[in-house]
DNA sequence: CTGAATCCTACTTGATACTG
DNA sequence: CAGTATCAAGTAGGATTCAG
């Protein structure tokens, strides 16, 4: 049920390389959940699935992330219908992100990713001082 | 309910910078869905959750993926307790890969993921589409 | 305040060649 | 067969500077 990961090789295997962004539509599963293993993506989903917030206040609140990769993720984001921006034309004007439908469809589907890594991390960091120690 | 992704700022705000792989162990779920963004740790996941394979035979069957890769994604999965590793001494050596426990949990989790990519993406596509077409 | 543009570094990946 | 080693190329990310 995890075939659909991968690109048909049938068909296209002769056919000249794609670029980056065509390959994203190929395959529909990589398409989607290239956001999730983004080091940002999913913190920002994460917080605007709080509540909607403006640029400035969004960069506070994960505080560790650049002014540019902040553009740049909720860019993609929202390029990929997660996001809404909305543009308030006050003086200096703000920005108000938010998640759309589908940005919180998709942060529901997350959770029972997330419960499982908070459930297994303690087997996950012994399986990895095990392997380790094994493997000096 | 998302905020785990974000590592603690305020006790370790000024403490020297972590290596990659100390902060691998600082947060819970980064550190489990490092894999689930990995370009490849999905496929080989999503071959070994149909039978257990030989190394060449996951080779062929995942087709564009490189010995090199497929090596360093398996001794990953493997450290992190998804995979088993199992020699077997005949001449010339096999080994054989299968799925833990563990990792046939992870890959039951990514399943409502997977739908959700599948379902939404059309939505996606034209999200894309339209966004594009907007900023030229 | 919210961004865009530039530069520069470091990690990731692929190709190739070699080994038990 | 199942890897390891090495090197080259591409990409992502951070710091900095400028602009509406």
């Amino acid at each position: 049920m995890l075939q659909e990961f991968k690109p048909e090789n049938g068909a296209n295997a002769d056919i000249a390389p794609l670029s980056a962004k065509q390959m994203e539509d190929v395959c529909p599963v990589r398409s989607v959940i290239s956001h999730v293993g983004d080091k940002w993506s999913t913190l920002v989903l994460g917080e605007l699935s709080q509540k909607p917030y403006r640029f400035g206040e969004l960069r506070r609140s994960i505080s560790d992330i650049s002014q540019r990769m902040l553009t740049q993720t909720l860019r993609d984001l929202q390029r990929d219908g997660y996001v809404n921006r909305e543009v308030f034309p006050t003086k200096p004007p703000s920005v108000e992100y938010s998640l759309t439908e589908l940005g919180q469809s998709l942060v529901f589907s997350l959770k029972q990713l997330i419960e499982f890594a908070l459930e297994n991390h303690p087997k996950v960091v012994d399986a990895r001082r095990k392997f380790d120690a094994e493997n000096m």
